[in-house]
DNA sequence: GGCTGTGAACAGCTTCACAGCT
DNA sequence: AGCTGTGAAGCTGTTCACAGCC
């Protein structure tokens, strides 16, 4: 029996595009809480804050799940696109610092609700140890290697200071992990097939507060040309 | 008397590499802890984790900091970084939702280090009003506009659940903030000329996800085909 | 000799504009 | 008529490779 496979998929999405299927998502569950049944590429990325022609083309690598004249069943797109990032599966995450930051993580609501699921809590202080969290019991970080095992972990979350950082990576990755989001400001070093993503507050806040000074020097003209370097030192 | 712009200096530095510039300047201020008086671009970019050619052409945006056969002055390319970044003054952020994350915020230490200060703390919840955190009482969020105006806020972060993020915005924005730091997970509809970055746990997550599925595909060589969609949507 | 600064080639992403399907 | 999917054009960002300066 000739049978052509249904769709040519291709692989390797765009880094651009896998960044941005997140956010449609999110836009997705929105307009399916509203029961709405289809939408267009215009309205779906007028709710993700994006040009349509951009989100037509991210969809379009996933396969061709829209109708000419009509638009996008919102359901089926968000059963397309959850696949699409793996999320049909459910995910262990592992939190390793259990402060204020790992606290508000724990806590997080959206974690759990798509395909994530903290499996694990661990922290160094002997202090934050056995304490309960989200009806889970934070262990110690000796235990890190069995923890990670015996629960499946497959994503880990660094939420400790910066000088910890590098020593928790160096260990998860000889545990076998391939996957972490890391919170501490520190460039972590891994070899070749780890995936690190980052999440730097304060990196945000230097980027806003370049256009914020571009914007006050147009208004008033003054690029505040405060150059002489050895006065400015003193300070 | 004829004074020549010591530097034609270009404006419209690239985005990217603004991006960038916080990451130089926490590898040189590493450097600096250990006394180094200058770094080749090769020793810079291995601390940062980019390529040489790169964070070449991106300092180059700045000036021309550096010195042929020799390298850049860590103290002198600090201190360029920071004035193009505006952290030579220190700019008043507030902080809207003192929950879990708006304290794990609050007490990040980063945050004061270098040119941000945490000038108000504000929240809806009548039990934490009134709250002291890192030295300093929590105020209504009825205050917001008045605590923006005599304190000379100028970046507000967003810390308050989905549902409240747009009206925080929309306040702020008509009390005259251009830059918001928004860590609800929604899209923000604002104005041009406000600038908008996101930080998004579980977009972050979604993004990992991805790849870690990715890799477990090539493992095993099952493109995990759950094609029928009807099946999969009744789980 | 060593290292920066940069033109030029290249790669990736975005936007346009429209052919083609419903 | 309406809307998707996509070639083609344009733009932004990255990398190469080397001229130019110390």
């Amino acid at each position: 029996m000739i049978r052509r496979m249904s769709r040519a998929r291709e692989r390797g999405i765009p880094d651009a595009t896998v960044a941005r299927l997140p956010l449609y998502l999110r836009a997705l569950n929105g307009l399916s809480e509203r029961s709405t049944a289809t939408v267009s590429s215009e309205d779906l990325a007028l709710a993700a804050g994006v040009n349509s022609a951009k989100l037509r083309k991210d969809l379009s690598h996933l396969g061709s799940y829209g109708t000419r004249g009509v638009g996008y069943d919102v359901q089926y797109l968000i059963y397309q696109i959850s696949r699409e990032l793996g999320l049909t599966q459910d995910w262990a995450v592992a939190i390793v610092g259990v402060g204020n930051l790992g606290r508000a993580l724990a806590n997080y609501g959206g974690f759990v609700s798509r395909g994530f699921r903290v499996a694990a809590l661990l922290d160094a202080d002997t202090a934050v140890v056995g304490e309960h969290l989200v009806g889970m019991a934070v262990d110690h970080i000796d235990q890190l290697e069995e923890v990670i095992n015996q629960r499946g972990v497959s994503i880990v979350v660094i939420a400790t200071p910066a000088s910890a950082a590098q020593q928790v990576a160096d260990r998860v990755i000889a545990a076998g992990i391939t996957s972490i989001l890391n919170f501490a400001p520190v460039v972590l070093n891994v070899p070749d097939g780890v995936d690190v993503r980052k999440v730097d507050l304060s990196t945000e806040l230097q980027i806003l507060a370049f256009h914020e000074q571009r914007k006050a020097e147009r208004e008033t003209g003054s690029p505040m040309m405060a150059d002489d370097w050895a006065e400015a030192m003193d300070a």
